[in-house]
DNA sequence: CCGAATTAGTCTAAGTTATGGACTAAATAT
DNA sequence: ATATTTAGTCCATAACTTAGACTAATTCGG
């Protein structure tokens, strides 16, 4: 339910509405805040009185809107003060970035580290050092990490920070959250979710789609109105299990003909007789020699990908969608038959047949979704920050 | 975004958490709700006072809480001044249900009439007769119907009330809402997801579950933490059309292998060789008498649905799964075989698969959806009602 | 070059709503 | 019969937002 809304809470939602306007904007006047809000100019000022001094925002200098009259003093999020760290542990590297309030990528680290072949054990104390490291950085350059999510490529209990299952790492039931200490509050979340929530803050701009993350698992997650939708248990998403032909393949996931079978990267490799230890790399490079075998692999995967998003498109209607992960470097090979194929089953149904676009941030998705997500919450309620 | 918070939507918003737990709890003493809301007593009791002077809220009597001291007095949602109706066109009936702020149904009327055969503007004029008639029988036992909802079998556009296209109907593009007048502010909305929202409200309790709606075609309504999950163009839960098996039979979307070619009403009873005229009713008799036909029909259409909600259960990850319309009679048939087929291709992925229930509604839950909706609106925005 | 017009931002008094604590009311326990 | 406990009201106060007066900084017209 909703909470009581008493004086403080007031302040707080207006305190939201005009820094939630200030980042959406990238820089207005108080003027002009006072017109899109509909609050009164003293509120306004008041309020960007408060976020100033808080170091939210920063007064950028004096700007003329209109022809005549005096002109405004234009104000911005600053990136000087806030930041937020986003982790992820991925099946061959661990990384690290940190975002500013103003979404600015302050610090990119990415680490080999072959984490099939390592325990959770050592992962973690690597990733902690790894997080201490970049952040002791930010601090130098004056920043105050104020939270950090981290991406994990499989399926999580989001209260308590454990990952319940995580096939490509080969982990089950890791309570990552408690294994870890950092100086800053964190939270563990699915890799292919905050994905989504990055191409929504960092990629492609509108605020309704469905973005898929190719890996060796598919996973995708879904953006309406700029939200994440999470399911009743937090697992929606799951593409890669999606019924592709019922008689397919058999699935790790018990099912047969899933997704996965036809469209997730070990599949892809093997059928296009790429080396597995090449990786996606191997495949881009007999696709470009033109190899008959990784062709075929590529129409087959876009073909599969096509029907199962067409039950996707059909059950949640996307605005649009995004290929990420190893579809992006793919999209060359793929993109044409994933179409073509949502285009045969949706066209007699729908007047729009959702576009299909390629991720402008490949690997980089989670994490910056990931440290994106504590900047939101700090947009979103930064009356909190203020008074802790 | 937000809207900016003044006093005057403080204490609306206020209003609206005192409203919606007396509705969510039965009866509550002030004392309760100051407990529950977090908000002072005396803040409970003025708005309590102007709830119960708006007609919203009565005093039902004393009821001792604790062991000591002085009894409360009790409050609840009123069932004697605010009702909203709810309409229904549906292939061979027109439908109409008012309901009271308490939810409890005051009037039920259903017509016959065989809307293929007979052009939308007559339809139109007959719901409109139908509508006017029971608005007054409210209205003689002194009801003010707020506002109604009208279910159409079809994909409709919620901003202007138009229908897009309903094929059972035979129907495209029909402005409704603009050859509709009423009495009362109208909308119109598709039946699958009204449907859903009946359950929600009048049916199952729980407040996640993906609604399925079996009729001629298969629609379902996904309800996330008491929101109906609409899509970005408002067509999600086409449950009907996600892919069963991506080579089956042609279906009239443009695909092949629909769950509608396996599982829709036209095609169990065709399988069936039960009688088309006769309906569900005649299928149900021919199950009764062991007809090997129909019982394979009913098998088939059970995996079918149990293969298409597998798809549906990865994407969207429901709480539980409730079967409605025609599924609803057929649940001894087809209940099992989707509960099993569910598991096999469910069951290594996930701790808990969704279980599988019967809609305790049938045909009404649109009905009440439609109406439940006003009814929602008025709970959650009751200032609203009291400043117009 | 100066005054009128225009727009931005601040200051102040007033309005609306929630609150805390004192108060009254109505019951049980001793 | 009195103390204790709980429900609900009353009233002065606090925390916001607001409207409108005011000051500041600019352009326009003569």
């Amino acid at each position: 339910m909703t909470q009581a809304v008493r004086h403080d809470a007031m302040r707080a939602r207006n305190l939201a509405l005009v820094l939630g306007e200030v980042s959406a904007r990238g820089s207005v006047t108080r003027a002009a805040l006072a017109e899109i809000t509909g609050l009164a100019k003293t509120t306004v000022s008041k309020l960007v009185g408060d976020l100033i001094e808080a170091g939210l925002v920063i007064e950028t200098g004096v700007v003329r809107v209109g022809e005549r009259g005096r002109p405004g003093m234009e104000v911005r999020v600053s990136g000087r003060r806030v930041a937020a760290i986003g982790l992820e542990i991925n099946v061959d590297y661990l990384a690290a970035r940190v975002v500013d309030l103003s979404r600015s990528v302050r610090i990119r680290r990415t680490q080999p580290v072959d984490n099939r072949m390592t325990s959770p054990g050592d992962v973690i104390a690597i990733l902690q050092d790894l997080a201490l490291s970049v952040v002791d950085e930010a601090v130098d350059s004056g920043l105050r990490v104020v939270g950090g999510v981290l991406a994990v490529p499989g399926t999580v209990d989001l209260a308590t920070g454990t990952v319940h299952s995580a096939p490509n790492l080969g982990w089950r039931d890791v309570p990552l959250l408690s294994l870890l200490r950092t100086p800053f509050p964190l939270r563990v979340d699915n890799e292919a979710n905050l994905a989504a929530l990055g191409e929504l803050w960092f990629g492609a701009g509108h605020p309704d789609f469905l973005h898929v993350s190719g890996e060796i698992g598919v996973g995708a997650g879904l953006i309406v109105r700029g939200e994440l939708f999470r399911g009743f248990h937090g697992f929606a998403g799951e593409l890669g299990h999606v019924v592709v032909s019922p008689g397919g393949p058999p699935c790790r996931c018990g099912g047969h003909g899933c997704l996965e079978t036809y469209a997730g990267q070990d599949v892809l490799l093997a059928a296009a007789n790429a080396e597995l230890g090449a990786g996606i790399a191997g495949l881009l490079a007999e696709l470009d020699a033109g190899n008959r075998d990784a062709l075929a692999a590529c129409e087959r995967a876009g073909w599969a990908l096509g029907v199962a998003l067409s039950s996707a498109v059909n059950l949640v209607d996307p605005g649009t969608i995004v290929l990420g992960g190893i579809y992006a470097p793919l999209f060359p090979w793929i993109g044409g038959v994933v179409t073509e194929t949502l285009a045969a089953r949706l066209g007699q149904m729908r007047e729009v047949v959702p576009s299909v676009e390629v991720s402008r941030l490949g690997t980089e998705a989670a994490t910056l979704g990931a440290a994106g997500q504590v900047i939101q919450q700090v947009i979103a309620d930064p009356a909190a920050l203020l008074n802790a």
